[in-house]
DNA sequence: AATGCCGGGGG
DNA sequence: CCCCCGGCATT
């Protein structure tokens, strides 16, 4: 493609007047869900068991970035995607010395589940 | 070179 | 089921 043309094309795509999904995604997976209320709330004790998540100190950094975006309708939609080498995934976000932090999915170089395509 | 992902492998 | 890398496609 002749670049302009990949990163609008992409736009095309993104800004589709379809396929917008009205009920989101599987709420029982982790879409990395903004809102982490949810359910009774009685007690939850520590953040989901992601295994020994290396380097504990960050848990409670993870778990203290709380925002008050309840319910957020939709994330800064619209926003011009590039495709690969600019959409910024949670490697690029991270890197690798914070592969900790990124996504299941991308942790096992499995397709990213937090920022789909 | 680096990101991103499928396929394949281990426990 | 949970966990991860080799190798490939793509930039
Ligand atoms: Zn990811």
């Amino acid at each position: 493609m002749d670049h302009v043309l990949s990163s609008l094309f992409c736009f095309i795509q993104a800004c589709s007047p379809v396929q917008v999904s009205v009920a989101s995604r599987t709420p029982g997976c982790e879409g990395w869900n903004p809102s982490a209320s949810v359910s009774g709330h009685s007690n939850t004790p520590v953040v989901k068991p992601r295994c020994r998540s290396v380097s504990v100190g960050e848990q409670w950094l993870q778990q203290n970035r709380l925002q008050p975006m309840t319910a957020s309708p939709s994330r800064t939609h619209c926003s011009f995607r590039k495709g690969r080498g600019e959409a910024k995934k949670c490697r690029k976000v991270y890197g690798v010395e914070r592969k900790d932090q990124w996504c299941t999915a991308c942790r096992w170089k499995k397709a990213c589940q937090r920022f789909p395509d």
